[in-house]
DNA sequence: CATGTTTCCTGACAGC
DNA sequence: TGCTGTCAGGAAACAT
């Protein structure tokens, strides 16, 4: 299941891949679950634009997109330049629009050639300007796309815009960045709440980007029950808690992700930090550091691993 | 608002 | 072998 640092790595991988490059057509399956707008709102968006640049924002993919030379009416601008054939000038005020993937559970986002065999339950295809293509690929379908059209009057507020995920910049999130949030905002996101810490760093409008995998090796790194009230950790815990979740997940980054069930980036290779998870899916086997089994218990409806001996 | 529960999906796996 | 039942889990929808 991806979580951050694997869409961190199918992020930078696609980007190495795509930057910079056209996207000449799209193609989208008929099933209607992965997509979030409309069809033609995302063959509008899609077709015809430039990939800028491919990035990560919490668990979401996220693809910046430009067109110099607006075709459709509703995206034409009076002050289009008019290119004089030979010399194509920047426009000044290009559309800007991005493109956003949710990978869910079991979603991939590949880049190949055509030839390559069409997976099953591909929903997406992007055909690129040199010859080569983007694919989405989904068995479980809880995986999402959608397109944001940055360059829509201000005034009237966009989709999603009410519950502040959309910047007049583009998409921003739904929550705080693990990877570059303060202790001191850290701390505060957890203040008062009497859910469950394992809860809480699974919301992601608290801290988005943190999943199963890395809320529970990130208890277990700091030392806490994941069952221990949020808002009752004292400010030492929720300083070692800090410390570790941004360790594990740097490591993971390094790593590769971890590939668990069918996680690969966009080459298709796995990641190798499953070699080093501490209590995942480790249930019954003995904790690496004391030896007592890891326990697994059942925490908003969620697997949770734990040592009984090592966390408090 | 805060928190808990249900729902969506298919592949994997257990049991017969 | 092949069928049926169960389960996993991110996030939205719904319930409390």
């Amino acid at each position: 299941m991806p979580e951050l640092p694997e869409v961190e790595t199918i992020a930078r991988g696609v980007d190495k891949r795509v930057r910079g490059r056209t996207i000449v057509s799209v193609w989208l399956g008929s099933k209607p679950e992965p997509f979030r707008s409309k069809a033609a709102e995302i063959v509008d968006a899609l077709t015809g634009s430039v990939i800028e640049r491919v990035h990560r924002i919490g668990k979401h993919i996220v693809v910046d997109l430009t067109r110099p030379n607006p075709s459709k009416g509703r995206n034409a601008r009076r002050s289009s330049p008019v290119s004089d054939g030979k010399h194509p000038r920047l426009d000044p005020h290009p559309w800007r629009g991005q493109w956003l993937v949710h990978l869910g559970m079991t979603g991939r986002l590949l880049v190949c050639v055509p030839q390559e065999p069409l997976p099953s339950h591909t929903h997406a295809i992007l055909e690129l300007d040199d010859a080569r293509e983007i694919r989405f690929v989904d068995p479980r379908r809880f995986g999402r796309l959608s397109v944001l059209d940055l360059s829509a009057p201000a005034e009237k507020p966009r989709k999603h815009a009410e519950k502040k995920e959309i910047h007049s910049q583009g998409f921003v999130g739904t929550g705080q960045e693990p990877l570059e949030i303060s202790l001191a905002d850290f701390r505060a996101l957890f203040r008062g709440r009497r859910t469950p810490i394992k809860s809480a760093l699974l919301n992601q409008k608290l801290l988005h980007g943190v999943g199963n995998i890395y809320a529970d090796e990130s208890l277990f790194r700091a030392g806490i029950r994941p069952r221990r009230q949020a808002g009752r950790l004292t400010g030492r815990e929720l300083e070692r808690l800090h410390g570790a979740i941004q360790s594990v997940l740097r490591e993971a980054i390094a790593l590769g992700g971890s590939s668990v069930s069918d996680y690969v980036d966009a080459d298709g290779a796995k990641g190798f930090f499953q070699l080093e998870h501490k209590v995942y899916l480790r249930t019954g086997e003995p904790c690496l550091v004391c030896g007592a089994p890891i326990r697994r218990i059942l925490i908003a409806g969620r697997g949770t691993h734990f040592c009984p001996h090592c966390q408090h």
